[in-house]
DNA sequence: ATGAAAGCGCTAACAG
DNA sequence: CTGTTAGCGCTTTCAT
């Protein structure tokens, strides 16, 4: 009695052998379907589903170098602003037939340079998003594979970033609206690319109309940043503040909270990110939408633009950003009193 | 003049050669150190670093027929709760020296079943979350290879899932403390193993006490999911509901809070998951933590384990679970009016 | 301790 | 249109 099933799965030269064709027959029934007589080929084909063939894709790998797998590098898999860009890339991915791989560089350059060099070459390519490494070993990584970067810009390295310039001058404008003559920003980490960013176009457009910005930070881009950020503004007497991102302001607020201080009656919170979340923390937050999912799915195509070869001589693709405006933000308070 | 740089990755042979020895003789100075003279080995090793020489991936997994990867499924990336979970595989994944692959399936059998055909010659294994096959469905994709499963438990495979029968009963011992004399679930998915989970349990410990338990439903377990819910909970004017998880729970109080309900003091809500978000929406929501981080780190590791071999006899690892009371929940209200 | 040689599964010339 | 042949980069007997 034959065994039942066998533990090996077919191969290639197994189909071919059932057909009674060449290894290159079946390979071409499956890569250049026309280039073989439809007989033939439905034929294999039907072995090759009797079998259960599937190809192996360490060897397609092995042959052409190409694995069709790009790596995804992110600094904190928890935060949803990246859950945003992970799902954007993953389908992306998958409607390119390619399967995404995944690290969690936890906000470590040293981290991310390792994952760098361990996923290379099982990759085809990498996305980093906001990634902590300079700009030179930025420059280093993509001369050994191709690479697309969210949220950060290096000349000559494909990017998707968002329109931060516009996104600050909407925050700028609308805390002006209300009133405040001056502003906080509580700012996340001193490698942030997107971090100096907003800080530049806070500044530029608080210029501009003749408000007062002063920069308070580095602290942690997560809840836990929360506290120690709070404190800070409040022993500097804020009206406003604007933080490096909605983790931090919601921790903030939070902080503010037990503080006693009420949101946004004694001071309003600006967030970047728009997370799942900033809808319905209290107060809801004011915050910068980004479009994270697209950021996550641009950056994968435009990875795929560059696969074939290596030019990248792609110029920046900038989303639009747009400030959602809730409830954590009011009329600057009336100190009268 | 030689070339600056040569444009491909320099190869095991490349090595050899410029060393001077068999190209086995490399691979062992890598793979079995032992077994070559100390001498030999370190002037390959230097030879190696000097080109930059990394093993390509590819060819070690044709040879070995292992890819050092693992394919990790979950049906929503974006859903917080399963960030945790992808978050403590990749950690487990790292320590065993192993690669991640991320799929979502979208809640979809379809595209799960799909995803696993697809990445199955990839990986070595896969950790499948709260999947959404048939037990069949999964027997059969162990049958093809290793597979560990996180809060869902099927005969005979690797599984790590939540304490729900001690987590049910914190739940309905809270709510009983309260003085509710009965309570709705507010249910998710159908083919949701731990949704069947989580109304057993709840209806089993409503029973011992006395509760009345009814199942609305099923919803889709998305904030999306919440509005349609609340509409049916009003309508059956219960005082207290429970929500398949933390999503579903808080797109509820949302609604409800559009329509004029106060919680905790028209209906008390509890949730599942103790999600990011669950301490900051409003109101904090009463809601039972699950190790999430642990599950994917245990679940990685119940991979690992069988790996080599294939035995599965693993009995079925159970973490405890916490019910966190917040502000969601309240007494009973006073309806003598 | 080291080398020679075969082969993992597949694809790509090159013949025919 | 199809078969033959020769590797892709690496590991692994089997000799030496």
């Amino acid at each position: 009695m034959p065994s039942a099933r066998p533990p090996r799965p077919a191969t290639l030269t197994d189909v071919a052998a059932e057909a009674g064709v060449a290894p290159s027959t079946v390979s071409r029934a499956f890569s250049r379907p026309q280039r073989v007589n439809r007989h033939t080929r439905e034929h294999v084909l039907a072995i090759a589903a009797r079998l259960g063939y599937e190809p192996n894709p360490a060897a397609q790998a092995l042959e052409s170098g190409r694995t069709r797998t790009i790596g995804l590098l992110v600094p904190d898999i928890t935060n949803p602003y990246f859950a945003g860009v992970i799902k954007g890339a993953e389908r992306a991915a998958a409607a390119a037939g390619l399967t995404l791989m995944l690290g969690d560089t936890q906000e470590n350059p040293t981290q991310e340079e390792a994952m760098v060099q361990r996923l290379r070459r099982a990759v085809d390519g990498f996305v980093l998003s906001a990634p902590r490494l300079s700009d030179d070993e930025l420059l280093a990584a993509a001369d050994k594979g191709p690479v697309a970067l969210v949220n950060r810009a290096v000349p000559g390295l494909a990017c998707v970033v968002a329109d931060f310039d516009s996104g600050t001058r909407q925050i700028v404008d609308h805390l002006a609206s209300y009133g405040h003559p001056s502003f906080v920003f509580v700012g996340g980490p001193a490698e942030s690319w997107s971090g100096r960013r907003r800080w530049r176009g806070l500044r530029t457009a608080a210029r501009r109309l003749g408000l007062e910005a002063t920069r308070f930070g580095p602290f942690q881009p997560k809840l836990a940043g929360g506290p120690a950020a709070a404190d800070a503004v409040v022993a500097s007497g804020a009206t406003a503040v604007v933080c490096h991102n909605d983790m931090l302001a919601i921790g903030l607020m939070r902080r503010l909270a037990q503080r006693g201080l009420r949101v946004p009656d004694d001071v309003s919170v600006v967030g970047f990110d728009d997370i799942f979340g900033a809808d319905f923390c209290n107060p809801p937050l004011t915050t910068l939408a980004e479009r994270t999912e697209d950021a996550g799915a641009r950056a994968v195509e435009a990875l795929v633009r560059q696969l074939p070869r290596r030019t990248t001589d792609q110029p920046a693709r900038v989303l639009p950003t747009e400030l959602v405006i809730r409830a954590s933000t009011g009329p600057v308070p009336d100190r009268a009193g």
